[in-house]
DNA sequence: CAGCTTGATAGACGTGTGTCAAATTAGAAG
DNA sequence: CTTCTAATTTGACACACGTCTATCAAGCTG
């Protein structure tokens, strides 16, 4: 029935902002994305997570950065996690965090049509 | 309709997340954008505006979209506005709102790795 | 086992946010 | 000037969010 703008699982196909209006389900699943962008604090973990020596990192990596206590740190992440941004995997005593490179790839692609055609 | 974006002007120049991690004040002016667009209606109308005919609408062409109160919608323009996202011109007796395609760009190219321009 | 370290969870508290109804401004047309 | 329509502002309310302290779970190591 319909044609493009899906959400197939977890891909969208190609419906800039710019083009084709979002419908309301996809407004809905991409603004929880945003959202968990928008916070200095968890856009900052990202950057650090995506910068960070072998693509990931620990909360210990992380917390120096920030005047924050533990369990925030710990809270972001988990905002960061449950939005599809990074994922964590425990290895021995530490978590490590890794970006999605996915998720920000169809982030960006749907505010730039200009910039995302790569 | 004079309200203008508090990132007057300024660039970041082209720092992917994924390259150099942003710093404090980085990550507040960005997070400002994307919290911006963490609301299902604003991105919503963020699309529908940039989808009109023109690439600008009134909130009548926009209220139609949703079952949500005209002050609602006037209000999630504001934030949108506020967050140099959308201009909004008055004219006779409409108010006209239209993209800003430079914040759409540049927020799209701190999230595209592959994507960031000169 | 005990003890230590890393990180997550639970609960509480103050602030921020989305929504609406009512009142207000801006302009056009009688 | 009065009246009508379009849109914003105001004030109120419930709820969500960011932060903390205190507690708990997982995993090493002696």
């Amino acid at each position: 029935m319909s044609n493009q703008p899906e959400w197939n699982g977890e891909r969208w196909c190609c419906s800039p902002v710019t083009g084709e209006p979002l419908s309301a389900e996809q407004s809905g699943a991409l603004a929880a994305s945003f959202k968990a962008l928008g916070d200095p604090v968890r856009l900052r973990l990202l950057s650090l997570i995506a910068a960070h020596e072998g693509g990931e990192a620990c909360v210990c990596d992380l917390s120096g950065a920030f005047e924050l206590s533990g369990p925030t740190i710990s809270h972001h992440l988990k905002v960061l996690r449950e939005a599809g941004l990074i994922r964590s995997e425990r290895r021995a005593t530490w978590v490590y965090h890794s970006v999605v490179p996915d998720a920000l790839r169809q982030l960006s692609s749907v505010l730039g049509p200009a910039t995302a055609r790569a």
